[in-house]
DNA sequence: AATGAATGAGATTTCATTCAT
DNA sequence: GATGAATGAAATCTCATTCAT
């Protein structure tokens, strides 16, 4: 074995953006948008500082490179999918959490979302443009299959704007909790998201279901 | 000179200005805690900067304050609550989460959530301090709920554990909204949130409720 | 004797201002606007770097200071001795002229208008400050003691505006050699400039003299 | 191979391109030196950054083959001039200024002189350079115009050396102010530079011929 | 006790120059 | 010879905290 050997000045063009986005995703989310440094950035990455603006003009553009490649297309699959889906709406929900939870609650890429709640309102063209690139797009989906169930007489006729968020809600916040306090060591919180989720969703699902108890009335509130 | 009996500590205590825990509340909660500036604090709270200084020793000091005013307080209410309710678990879950939308979800308060999920990887010690203080009674207090409603016979048999998270996580996750992408008003985002919640609740009520409709069988996943 | 004292900090709230300006008109002088860097300017007034931005918002700002103090005034008050002055125009002129080489062109603040020269097409807004404060001003003034001297049947009847700029040229002129050039040892490049303006002014004076020579009109191009 | 008899530096100067030296004149009178970065340099050449450094070894190298190229060359043609020309000594004045404002004042090389001005004090080589490549030379020039004129009696007996620096002044202030503050839109400044000329030699012309009108010994100061 | 001037480490971004391809 | 990706020193400006008054 021979000694380390320096790391010699490469051209990469071609790997550096994925290297770079990649790099970024990590440390966004670990430290947060502000609070990570171009520096270290440019380090995890195994470029020097300035490389860093040669492909990107800013953080901020380099953030929203993140969630186009991280978030978008996830999105727009999820909406392709109910196009496609056959079966019981109850099925094709658990399905797009699933999926969701895989893809995204449990990866990297979850903690995205944990970002823009901490940076919205100190970087509000940043938080513009995550509306306008995720959370529509992901209201739209979850708006869609409730609609679908409550077509095909699979749910009954609940208000679908809410009912909607209350879907993403639990994904959401379990995917929250799990890239912050869950994620910190010194908190010391330990919590099985993945069975959590899939609880609640049962729950609401239940919900969901027409002629339900007799007595459902008295929960009225 | 015959000062109190009042030992020292609880004494300084007393005087400790409320202008600078409200000022830190409402900038913390605005901005965040790394981007909230002590000048911008020392402002609002209408003393100078070094004034911030002879009351807390740090920025980090401030906001532990902060959460044991505002929110430790509550969740021992809360807390004590369920010890004297009488009424039915579906009453008293309705009426805790009413309650606790309107003193904290509704109010500044709300966003010290936020905060912390920002940034509990940055700052190890505010996140182990939150989670003593906060998370852990919070947990301990919906397990109980749920807890009663099972002993009662008013719920099925459920995972008490995971099933207090999904009664929270619906609260939280509309709290965190609220204070960050909904109160930016470049992401253009208008929900009604309590309603929302109120729809969320509805829902998960129902799936706790014994007997249910005969074929949620295949809904299990 | 003792050792030498550390610099302990001072609060000097009322002198900081001149002491910057001081350190800013030497080294942007010396180096001009963009070589000028802030720690330098900081370093040269006794403080640190952060309390330049106590006092001006930016480099931009320092220098418009640094250009009201030095200049604006001065044009002023050479426009008040024109009014109040009663003998021989070609006298008030030389005076003007030695007046402005004293307190300007053999002084720091003379390097001003290097300074401009230099950096005008960089930084616009700074060129147009300039032009606004003091070219402006200082062509009035001229252009008022030509008239004077052509009112009162002292100079010919030449046109005012290219005679006024003529009259300013040399000052200016040599004001900038001084500044740049001469000022630069290893141009090695050694000028009275003040010898040299006072026979550049008697050679135009001449020409404005009326009835010259006869033979004139051969010299006309 | 059958090279050229020609040295070697030679052969490398001609295979120079005549690109990168009208690319720097332009940008460096346009910008200054150290504002005029070198890949705007390459980009305007239509040459790679890297390519430039296979011709100059940095930026200071280039800018003095364009101060030879521009510069130096008009001089020599100047100096040639005189000892050729037969006419009066005004004319021959008015000649080499006219020649020189076209060639230099109102052309791009007219810059230069204002480049060296900005930046002499902060590349004392580069001034060190451009007084013994120009400004020795041109004052040269002058002077001996100035002798030549008072040698044949046309011209009173001035100081030659101050004479012929208060020539050159207008020349060389006129051209400074066409390529600074009047280059810059934002300043607002408009003045016909050739008339305004014209003007001030016209004036200076006058002051030299001898036998002066008779009240000429008030002006003395 | 209160003030706010002063500090200086640290953050983002630029750019002359180098060197692998 | 030519390229342009990569480098890293350097520049401006910010801000938590200190401490002279």
């Amino acid at each position: 074995m021979s000694t380390a050997t320096l790391p010699t000045r490469q051209r990469r063009k071609d790997i550096r953006p994925q290297q770079l986005l990649d790099a970024a995703l990590e440390l966004f989310v670990e430290k947060g948008f502000s609070a990570t440094r171009s520096e270290d950035l440019a380090q995890r990455a195994g470029v020097a500082k300035g490389t860093l603006y040669l492909y990107y003009p800013s953080k901020e553009d380099l953030f929203k490179e993140v969630v186009r490649q991280n978030l978008s297309k996830l999105i727009t699959e999820g909406i392709e999918l109910i196009g496609s889906f056959e079966g019981p709406t109850a099925e094709l929900l658990s399905m797009l959490i699933d999926t969701w939870w895989d893809r995204v609650g449990d990866a990297p890429a979850g903690g995205i979302h944990k970002i823009m709640l901490a940076e919205a309102r100190n970087f509000p063209e940043l938080a513009s443009f995550y509306a306008d690139e995720v959370i529509v797009p992901a209201n739209t989906l979850f708006r869609r299959v409730v609609q679908r169930g409550i077509d095909r007489g699979e749910f009954r006729p609940v208000p679908v704007d809410d009912t909607a968020h209350a879907l993403m809600a639990p994904t959401l916040f379990f995917l929250l909790h799990r890239h912050s306090l869950a994620a910190c060591p010194a908190a010391g919180i330990d919590i099985d998201h993945a069975r959590a989720l899939r609880t609640h969703v049962d729950l609401m699902l239940r919900g969901l279901l027409p002629r339900p108890t007799s007595g459902t009335g008295e929960v009225t509130r």
